[in-house]
DNA sequence: ATTCTTTATGTATCTATTTACATATAGCAA
DNA sequence: TTGCTATATGTAAATAGATACATAAAGAAT
């Protein structure tokens, strides 16, 4: 059991979903890939942390939609008495940054512009996904935080998170695109 | 060449490092282990984007100090043309944060705690290099930023960058331990 | 004295992750 | 009608990264 195999149990505690389903969900805090989650579901599967349905679908393909057993909510209060590993971040602009000198203004510019432009989509989704939990319900219409007890304190928490990250980095890359441009 | 070799020819754009300094300096944004570093370095020097030289020390072990080529330098610039790839991370309390409901808020604070400490050593060491930086000449003592044709002006946005994430984190953490504790 | 940590370099093996190969249906755009 | 995207699931092969094995010497702590 590997830290994805644990997300993928910690994602089905909310409802149940199809892997295609579980690979997009994943993205914002374990990118990977359709290929690495189908194995490791069916080997979850195998080992009865999950149980799946097939439900057939008009105008899609038919689908596999996995939801928790017994034994994978078990797995699940186990792995949360557990201290959380460190969080890891890989990004290419900050090891280009260390050799920004090697590039003229325009070029660096070029690279911070489309980061801040990442940054951007990123905080315009988030803002989009707060609404839409506010709109369905699954956060009170009043913009407090749900209760302890619910299943959408922990996405409250981290669409927070990723609120204030998206602002952050805005600001940082307008702040270095400003000192970049005033060297010109 | 993949990103991290990239990464290795950029570090070495500011000084000249061993592949152990090169393993240290690389960790914040593109961690790995020495067993990974050793052999890209090898295969860089094979292929003359490195060359090394054997230092020979008294009081630690010997070691191989690498430097650019001029093809390592050609190598940095045309990286720099191309845009950065989309920033990853991966972090196991986000994924814990999606099945909460299933401790209870002493179990969520101390996880929350632990991480909160992990920020505030962070702040602290990042607060340190900050000041090494400023004390050395490496950044100008008055707090402005270095221009943009200094080789250090890449660390002082990376470190800036740094210190603002680092603060966020911790106001961040702070107030979801509140949210815990008003639920009891 | 002994154990632990840091510096320093390397290889072997295993696991995690990505890329590519494969297939199928529906809707949309050129 | 041809190609692109999204949904949906899978496998094969390659690469990237972590863990374990190996060695060595100095200093600090116990």
């Amino acid at each position: 059991m590997n830290t994805l195999s644990y997300g993928l149990l910690s994602m089905l505690s909310q409802a149940s979903f199809s892997g295609y389903d579980l690979m997009l969900k994943t993205q914002p805090f374990w990118p990977a890939k359709h290929s690495q989650i189908y194995p490791l579901l069916a080997s979850l599967e195998r080992e009865e942390y999950v149980r799946f349905e097939h439900v057939a679908q008009s105008e899609r393909p038919d689908k596999k939609v996995y939801s928790l057993t017994d034994k994978g909510k078990q797995a699940l209060r186990e792995w949360l008495q557990q201290p959380a590993a460190d969080p890891v971040t890989r990004d290419e602009l900050m090891l280009k940054a260390y050799c920004l000198s090697y590039t003229d203004p325009d070029g660096a510019s070029r690279l911070f512009a489309e980061r801040l432009e990442y940054y951007r989509r990123k905080l315009r989704r988030h803002e989009a996904t707060s609404c839409r939990f506010r709109e369905e319900g699954d956060f009170p219409a009043d913009g407090s935080a749900p209760p302890f007890d619910s299943p959408r304190f922990g996405s409250y928490v981290l669409l927070e998170k990723a609120l204030r990250t998206a602002r952050l980095n805005i600001e940082w890359t307008e702040w270095a695109l400003a000192l970049i441009a005033n060297s010109r």
